[in-house]
DNA sequence: AATAACAACCTGTCATACAGGTTTAGGGGA
DNA sequence: TCCCCTAAACCTGTATGACAGGTTGTTATT
């Protein structure tokens, strides 16, 4: 009921701006969890005032996000942690130049030696079966690196997952796009079959480790793993 | 020219997520860089064959992501590296208690014992300088805990930046959100003024390391300062 | 040649309309 | 009484048209 007729202290940060900081604010201090429904669009164009348009484009917004989940004839509802956003930036980060792969690597080699550790103590069985069966899954499709490539990530997910900490598993899943795009590479240089099974088996010894539950073991193979990947791709001449 | 009439191969992606994807898709198939303007909403609802709702959905979404910036009378151009999105995942994550705090800490924690090694073997010395006023001002700042907070902030976002790898400020940085809502909490439980210089000290320490060049001396401080600022939050009781 | 007014274009917001999906309330039949 | 089926009410997805106000380039005037 609360009319609040723009109050004139700030010069213009835009109607739709205000209208997701409202949604925002309403999740927060209705204390929605996920999957809890949100005020319909038409109510909340009347409590802001504003036409349907812009609280549409606030919504829309959000669920750009990934912060809700929109879908015909329902309302919106508050959204299971995604990773959609944060690999939207990586990509825009890495598309624009404005970072390189190089930078991603390191970021991801500084998270995934925490990750690793962090899996060999926490991991249920489950977990570590999980990620030893991609590691297997790798070496037998070892013809087909689009396959090879896809259990990799999966791997590396999978990791981040047994580390029972989402924030971890939402920045390591928001890079496999750019690993998508720049895995082949590093395969490639690669040559021989010997040192593609060689990398393999990396992956192998890092899985075991962490079954073994020895994470300074873990974090040394995930250590020498990243760095000869970024050997490889230096060699292949990624800046 | 080209009319893409609606491929009715998949399902439904939704006319709005297509639009989004056509305009990521023109910034990487020309090779825009931050500033370069993008179509107008007119040109892309003649090319996507949309109404400018759709185009305009699009647009604001990724502007709301930061991918873009929008301002009145003016076409969207591409975007700087910003952190917006990012923060407003952390933070759903965080209200919608997906994460907790010290699951943040731990991630903090991991990637700043990186940025703080990175920053001493690769600071100018301006931004030495920069952090080391950062300090300086907490200490002098020390009666007024919101300004305390904000240098101490500031702290780390220039630790992260003297590493030269953006990524990492970018995440340091979509932090500093929660940050800002639980560091009172931290600062409390340092009943003592001393318990709070000390605080302060451990901060002039790493901007020392840091000033040294030595990577390992700086870490070494930067881990024993999260140590004890996740003690202080598990003594007060943050789950 | 400098400047000032103007036209063309662009985004921000609003109102309205309608198609189609979803939920809910009744109502009829067993 | 209980169950199922239908229709109304509600909701989102998309389109269209309109207008205010900002921005930019062009033209006419001085």
């Amino acid at each position: 009921m609360q009319e609040q007729t723009d109050p004139p202290g700030e010069p213009n940060p835009g109607l739709v701006s205000t209208a997701i900081q409202a949604i925002t604010q309403h999740i927060r201090s209705e204390g929605l969890a996920p999957g809890d429904p949100l005020p319909s669009e038409a109510a909340m164009t009347r409590q802001l005032n504003v036409s349907r348009t812009v609280v549409r484009e606030a919504f829309r917004s959000l669920s750009a996000m990934r912060l809700i989940d929109m879908s015909a004839g329902r309302r919106a509802t508050v959204a299971k942690l995604d990773t959609g956003a944060m690999s939207m930036v990586i990509e825009h980060g890495i598309t624009t130049q404005q970072i390189s792969v190089q930078q991603v690597y390191d970021v991801r080699r500084t998270i995934e030696m925490r990750t690793v550790a962090l899996a060999a103590l926490r991991r249920t069985d489950t977990e570590a079966a999980a990620i030893a069966q991609s590691a297997r899954l790798m070496r037998e499709n070892f013809r087909n690196p689009e396959a090879v490539m896809e259990h990799d990530i999966a791997f590396h997910e999978a990791i981040a997952a047994a580390s029972h900490n989402p924030v971890f598993s939402l920045i390591v899943t928001a890079f496999s796009g750019v690993t998508r795009r720049t895995w082949v590479i590093g395969w490639r240089t690669r040559s021989s079959d010997e040192a593609q099974l060689k990398m393999i088996k990396g992956h192998e010894d890092i899985a075991g480790a962490i079954l073994k539950g020895d994470p300074r073991l873990a974090a040394e193979h995930m250590a020498e793993h990243f760095d000869k990947s970024v050997k490889a791709l230096i060699d292949a001449g990624i800046a």
